[in-house]
RNA sequence: GGAGGGAUGGCAGAGUGGUCUAAUGCGCCGGUUUUGAAAACCGGUGACCGCAAGGUCCGGGGGUUCGAAUCCCUCUCCCUCCGCCA
């Protein structure tokens, strides 16, 4: 959410903010907003006027009661300023109603390292770590492989829950918990990140602080009549472990990392990316949150990316970092980079990572705030990303170290997580050693 | 699931219809003192809205009243006990 301060004082920045990032302008909409908040500061005029005249009246009734005094025409006529204070009060919580649920639907101000632009065409590669590998004959899908060294079942995942599931089996299953494992130690005792385990549910305000309500409340599976719902990330308990609370400058910065299932409709995505593992309705992901102090958000968004990247590299696979333009960017970020990392069989760069920096957005929405060494409260900076997502490194992994055998040759950065496992995925009943 | 108790500023905690403009303590900030620090003493110190005057806020919402932290209803959460249970 953007301080109404803000939009008040440079409505053209917030206009331009929503040009360019794509924004239904019907549903942002700065004039309806300004002329709202007009009304909003007329109501509460009117009411503070009446409710000074009460305040003075009652005090008086009290007086002449205490002296054994009659007060009921003073009494009469205060009652009629309390009608009228009743009847402000309403009109201006419906108002003030209005205006909250008009600055929901404002997005975040792109910081001005973000490149303008229309859509993912337009976004910018900043790094390239590796170079697609080559292969001396032609790469299978994990579609394929899945099928072949039976370790991931779409058909019969379909048949359980329906259509955008999968089963991981054997060595499937077992590679995904590896790399689980893997990266929450990497950020645990190498990045400096607590480890949490959190709900998959969170409730509408939690959804709000973060800022899937409203406007991704469609994408998300609702509960008990929505008010509950699966989270899509776990962004949203990692960040809203702090909704509505005062922190000391002391406990800043907060580094968080979880491995949680999400949950996502993929309601825009009918058709996209139907087979395999790269859009699921199901999947895990070990997320890193931070909540930090405002000066120094930019960097942090720096060294997060870092910490998303070292988990790629360290599995040797190759990828690179992409800078979204405004057109690309999420409602709620100020600037994200995706990681992408290079599938050999399907030919395609795929999204493993995304780290955003939220600036005060979020934090002014779940009201996570710290008191300053100066004594001014102000609001935390809060910042996300994948670290990173399972379902699409297993597609590059698999993809990547496959050999002309049709097995796959586990790096060995994971055996630690493997003990008691070969390195080598092979046919079934055939598992090396 | 049943019965009871509770929710007050950054924290602890008093306050059961009218100077509550919320006591007091802790914490925090400043000062005095000190070579420096601690201690002691003195002073200051909530959030939100408003250009301001001022207004609002005692878990959320609603009600009673001239007037509500205080009374009533309701929701949420916490605690104690009982039951059930991974």
């Amino acid at each position: 959410m953007l301080d109404l301060h803000f939009v008040r004082e440079h409505p053209d920045v917030v206009r331009d903010a929503i040009k360019k990032k794509r924004e239904n302008e019907e549903k942002a909409n700065v004039s309806k907003i300004l002329a709202t908040d007009e009304r909003r500061r007329a109501l509460v005029q009117q009411a503070e006027v009446l409710k000074r005249e009460r305040n003075a009246a009652s005090e008086e009734i009290g007086k002449l009661k205490r002296e054994g005094k009659d007060a009921s025409t003073r009494m009469a006529e205060v009652r009629r300023i309390g009608d009228d204070v009743q009847a402000l009060d309403r009109q201006l919580a419906e108002v003030e109603a209005e205006l909250t649920s008009l600055l929901e639907w404002l997005p975040n101000i792109p910081n001005a390292k973000v490149p303008v632009g229309d859509d993912a065409t337009q976004n910018k590669e900043i790094r390239k770590h590796g170079e697609p590998r080559r292969f001396p004959f032609k790469p299978k899908t994990h579609i394929e492989l899945g099928a072949s060294l039976d370790v991931f079942d779409f058909p019969r995942a379909t048949k359980i829950a329906g259509s955008g599931f999968y089963v991981g089996k054997g060595w499937g299953a077992r590679l995904e918990r590896a790399l689980i494992n893997f990266m929450l130690d990497l950020h645990t005792r190498e990045h400096g990140y607590v480890e949490c385990q959190v709900p998959v549910l969170s409730n509408r305000t939690s959804m709000r602080g973060t800022g899937q309500i409203p406007k991704l409340e469609s994408d998300m599976y609702g509960i008990d009549g929505s008010t509950q719902f699966l989270i899509p990330t776990a962004e949203v308990p990692l960040t809203n472990l702090h909704n509505g609370e005062m922190l000391k400058e002391s406990d800043l910065p907060l580094y968080y990392t979880g491995h949680t299932a999400c949950f996502r409709r993929e309601a825009g995505a009918a058709g996209k990316d139907t087979a395999g593992l790269v859009r699921v309705h199901q999947f895990n992901k070990v997320e890193m949150v931070k909540i930090v102090r405002p000066e120094e958000s930019e960097a942090e968004l720096e060294s997060l990316l870092l910490n998303a990247e070292e988990v790629l590299k360290r599995l040797r696979i190759t990828y690179r970092v992409v800078l979204l333009c405004t057109g690309d960017l999420s409602f709620g970020s100020a600037m994200t980079y995706d990681i992408e990392a290079w599938a050999p069989g399907l030919e395609r760069w795929l999204e493993v990572s995304s780290c955003s920096n939220f600036g005060d957005f979020q934090a002014r929405r779940a009201n996570i705030r710290y008191r300053g060494a100066d004594g001014k409260v102000k609001f935390v900076h809060t910042l996300n990303g994948s670290g990173l997502a399972l379902p699409r490194v297993l597609v590059t992994l698999v993809e990547t170290y496959q050999t002309a055998e049709g097995t796959v040759q586990i790096p060995d950065v994971l055996s630690p997580w493997l003990a008691g496992g070969g390195l080598v995925i092979d046919a079934p009943k055939r598992i090396v050693p």
